[in-house]
DNA sequence: TCCCTTATTGCAAATAATTGCAATAAGGGA
DNA sequence: TCCCTTATTGCAATTATTTGCAATAAGGGA
């Protein structure tokens, strides 16, 4: 079965309807190659079957991410960004300062998962984390020059 | 010296310039028992000393969180919320579904913090990190029946 | 298959957060 | 202390996201 169908069942059997319009956003979402914003998936929404709103869209967004269907992250964009659960996996490493973000495997969570489910029974959405701090250049950057580096930022990679 | 004038210190040194705004931001957040949102913080700077512009208290939170003195965080509540990193600190487990959050111990990222300096060379923050998941109860819910649990939701706990 | 219940949608308005730009003012140097 | 540079602000407009509500339509039952 499908990745798209998969999805589409498990809605399905959690007693959610299926639409057209969630139907075509999942199948969006399933064929990326890459993370999208809703307003991303609203244009290609719009080329396959016009009509649809754009706060269907992020509805429909809130519920595949309640139900643990997709990944929602804030990777510094300027939007959220949503991609499923088999994208990667991979955790973000966010740098607060120059935004570079650093793709890192998942397998350094699998403790702190067990202890959160241990400790709190709390069953944490590990794969796909972001974790915002600083990075290495970030980190080493003498503070006092140019605090905010505002050239050197975007270009800094 | 106090928590305000540290960070304003720290600001300071940085290069950047010390505004009447965000001496009282500073001050507001210092002196907060919780976390504040953007609004929050502009409502009592308008109490302190009327005439700022809401974009200004933006602006000012970002500076603080990029220069690592506050912590932002979303905790599900529709909007961003900031304290300072002495507030607390401890990690939000903010279920996905129902929206509770547990505050658990910043120990048990101790280990995960060495592992990403070593393997990534990234210095995380994470005291005060967001993790979404499930909690318990929404774990063990039948998912076929009641899906969205509306009623019991808000007031689950 | 048709009907009924009610989840979901589209729309418009509201809220949250960001941004461009001209005016203002912080802080270093003379 | 005054001046100059330029970071910061206020304002208005823009973008991102959410929400209330009436109309629509999915899916189960007769």
């Amino acid at each position: 079965m499908s990745q798209t169908d998969e999805i589409l069942d498990t809605l399905r059997q959690r007693g959610y309807r299926i639409t057209a319009q969630r139907e075509i956003v999942v199948e969006i979402i399933s064929e990326a190659e890459h993370h999208l914003s809703a307003e991303e998936i609203y244009q290609e929404l719009e080329t396959r079957t016009p009509g649809a709103n754009i706060s269907t869209v992020y509805r429909t967004l809130e519920v595949l991410w309640e139900e643990g269907l997709t990944c929602r992250n804030d990777l510094s964009e300027g939007k959220i960004v949503y991609a499923t659960r088999e994208h990667g996996p991979h955790i973000h490493l966010v740098c607060r300062r120059c935004n570079y973000v650093i793709e890192a495997e998942p397998e350094v969570l699998n403790q702190l998962s067990e202890v959160l489910l241990a400790n709190y029974q709390f069953r944490a959405d590990l794969d796909h984390l972001s974790i915002f701090g600083l990075c290495e250049q970030c980190e080493d950057d003498p503070r006092v020059e140019d605090p905010h580096n505002k050239q050197s930022q975007s270009t800094r990679r």
